[in-house]
DNA sequence: GATGCCGGGTT
DNA sequence: AACCCGGCATC
């Protein structure tokens, strides 16, 4: 997948962050372009659940003021990185096969192995 | 409820 | 071989 760098996103209510471009009127990026296309709201991914982006920055993180800093890593990381959403055996991967793109009304789209409800060899993740 | 698929079925 | 469903796992 490829990595977002840069947002642009409408005016909403409070950012909290606010990159030092903040034209006058409509939204200037720093960006060479990018455009998306609509006004907000665009999905990432080719496939997987409802990935869909709004534009919101979170963690207002009140920073200033420390007392003390003397730990590198504890807390944090209770487990290792150990396999939690993969290799358990059959977790369903990535769905938008033949099916659910074309729907049940076209099934005569779907390739021959959905059609039979067999493993789909069109899209194969 | 929906989707994806194996095992088993019919022609 | 071509064709399809029951039933399960998964979300
Ligand atoms: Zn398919």
């Amino acid at each position: 997948n490829l990595t977002i760098s840069c947002f642009v996103l409408p005016p909403q209510a409070t950012a909290p962050v606010s990159i030092p471009s903040s034209n006058s009127s409509s939204s200037g990026s720093a960006c060479t372009s990018f455009t998306p296309t609509n006004s907000s709201n665009f999905s990432i991914s080719w496939q997987s659940p409802p990935v869909t982006f709004t534009g919101s920055t979170v963690s207002p993180s009140k920073s200033q003021g420390f007392g003390e800093q003397r730990s590198q890593t504890i807390a944090v990381l209770s487990s290792p990185p150990r396999a939690t959403t993969a290799l358990s055996r059959k977790v369903r991967g990535e769905g938008k096969k033949c099916r659910k793109v074309y729907g049940m009304e076209n099934r005569d789209m779907w390739c021959t192995a959905c059609r039979w409800k067999k493993a789909c060899q069109r899209f194969t993740d």
